[in-house]
DNA sequence: GTATGGTCTGTTAGCGCTATCATAGAAAAG
DNA sequence: CTTTTCTATGATAGCGCTAACAGACCATAC
């Protein structure tokens, strides 16, 4: 605890640096905020006397004399899926040199927490919200729509969108997987994810994927469910499990790729032959699947891409002060790695 | 965009609740906070009022009124390293009851951003401060001296805390690992980690290794630092580089489990003996490592612990309204696993 | 000389809320 | 029936800043 001997007992304002320096509160704001004019002179003597003090802005009273705030609400489901520290990457990437600034709020998939972190954020004012996702309950539907500010819900885009929406659509994502494996020829078809009254979007990959198995004549061989837990340690014990149960599957596709990646990982070990007897496929293209041994079959979420537009929105928007709907689908690659039979 | 018709344009105001309910602005505002006494008839009519508009409180004007504010600043070096998203979930579940709300800031190691980050959240006067790491620019620590309120360092505490500290020594941590690992009778051992002058846990954890070795009359064999990309893939890549370098290693120790995983993958698809010929061990025992064929030696960083006292602190001053420092060494337990011989 | 415009600085009035004090009325105490 | 105490509400003043306007001063133009 080295404290100044000088300590000050209060914080500083305004004030204190305009006595400093000699000049009016009014110059000093403008000064530190660089706006309209003040002679060079004066500006040196102001940026002087904040620096020799310390002088921090007050942004409270600022935001409530100018009515802006430079903030940007971004709203995830968890931080443990690396999904979302990535989209969270590209969104502060994005508004790096906007001026404006992300604040993070974390819902763990529950619908009463999305509501009370909205409630929370939105009684700072941001200038924008950013929110996983495109079901949320009626209170949050009514808080978005009444917040007259740019709303933008993304990573989903199966469903009727607030205001502006970035993301892809989940149910595609699953069709196109099940349409690639079934040409791929793959007939006893397993599958296994996060459980998903509350993951709405391994909800939709899910029915995409039973879509086009249906379209092909055939039915899910099997399906397993988990929550909380290591993704990798649960792919790992899971497809054990559901091989023990059905070994006559011949392709497991993953709601996610981290239980994917374990999955694989136990498949290796065992000497299964990947992919001639056991296609394999997962979700998202995370980074880590570049460092396994075989590169695992998956879709790309472009969560990348879907950071920095629905950032662009926000701070478009911002600039413009136009509030309308932008509606972006965004098309995920399907990669297919090495783990599902060439055709 | 479903706007309602009776959409208003004005934001609302308390004015707005207190003229649909009937009552003052004063009252108003005492049952939203649930301070004071109010008729429960009152309490009724207001809250009714409040929701049907959709009145969401005003917290910058309320902030600035009551000079209190509910977030406790939270700064740390980046999401990409899931250690920090889970020191940060940590703190998140801390606080969950007391009140207070955690924001995020990420500096990307950068000195300069950590300065600009602090100020931009010191400018919103927040509760407390939780900074990761314990060497900062002198501005920084200047910030942190003189903002008032409490601060707490983590994950590091080899250093002069400007007020309260909470993490584990990282010099000590490569010390006993670099100790076990000589003990377990390797010789020729290497080290592999991420470029160091800003990463300053890894440095010391690299330098007490250093010491342990140099106790035992051994030097290390070879060394080799990356920055950027996917830590798994560099993990495989500069194991290979670096065997091919030094065939005769029979040690390596990673400065984080996810180049290590990397390398023991690379291992194990090589059908090197682990950890009879080769031993590994990395740090930070992170989740993903439970998924692997074999468990890779580690040692536990603490971070919940570190998130959870961290988060602590700032409630209990926030209470009690002290500032004073403490000190917290947590210790970091070794888990050998699977990748080191038994002595 | 006055008019015209630019540059720089200051004054005034809030932003939307809460702390604080004041007060009306009801309940309890004498 | 008064006095005291409590409960429930309201009036007033500001939190620290910025928007908007108002000058003062200087230069240039006519």
């Amino acid at each position: 605890m080295t404290t100044n001997p000088a300590d000050q007992r209060r914080t500083l304002t305004l004030r204190d640096v305009s006595e400093a320096s000699g000049v009016s509160e009014m110059t000093v704001s403008r000064v530190l905020r660089n706006r309209g004019d003040v002679s060079s002179a004066t500006r040196e003597k102001v940026l002087e006397a904040a620096r020799t003090l310390g002088y921090v802005p007050n942004k409270i009273a600022g935001a409530l004399a100018s009515q802006r705030v430079n903030l940007v609400a971004v709203i995830i489901p968890s931080l443990s899926n690396m999904v979302f520290p990535e989209v969270l990457t590209a969104v502060s990437n994005a508004l790096e040199d906007t001026g404006l600034q992300p604040v993070v709020g974390v819902t763990n998939y529950l619908p009463e927490r999305e509501e009370a972190v909205l409630y929370e954020m939105l009684s700072w004012r941001p200038s924008g919200v950013i929110i996983a996702g495109i079901e949320h309950s009626a209170a949050t539907r009514a808080m978005l729509e009444n917040a007259g500010i740019p709303i933008v819900e993304i990573m989903d885009i199966d469903g009727e969108p607030v205001d502006s929406a970035v993301g892809i659509s989940h149910r595609r994502a699953g069709r196109e997987m099940g349409k690639a494996i079934v040409e791929a020829g793959y007939r006893r078809i397993g599958f296994m994810g996060t459980k998903m009254p509350l993951d709405h979007r391994a909800r939709k990959r899910f029915e995409g994927f039973t879509e086009a198995l249906a379209k092909a004549g055939l039915e899910i061989a099997d399906t397993e469910f988990y929550s909380g837990g290591s993704a990798l340690t649960k792919g790992r014990e899971m497809t054990e499990a559901m091989l023990k149960r059905t070994p006559d599957l011949d392709f497991i596709y993953y709601s996610n790729d981290m239980i994917g990646a374990g999955g694989l990982l136990y498949c290796l070990e065992k000497g299964i032959d990947v992919p001639g007897k056991l296609g394999l496929a997962g979700f998202n293209s995370v980074e880590l699947l570049g460092g396994l041994p075989m590169r695992l079959a998956t879709m790309d979420a472009c969560r990348d891409e879907i950071g920095r537009m629905a950032a662009e929105i926000i701070a478009g928007k911002h600039d413009s002060g136009i509030i309308g709907g932008e509606r972006i689908e965004l098309t995920p690659r399907l990669e297919p790695g090495d783990t599902i039979r060439k055709v």
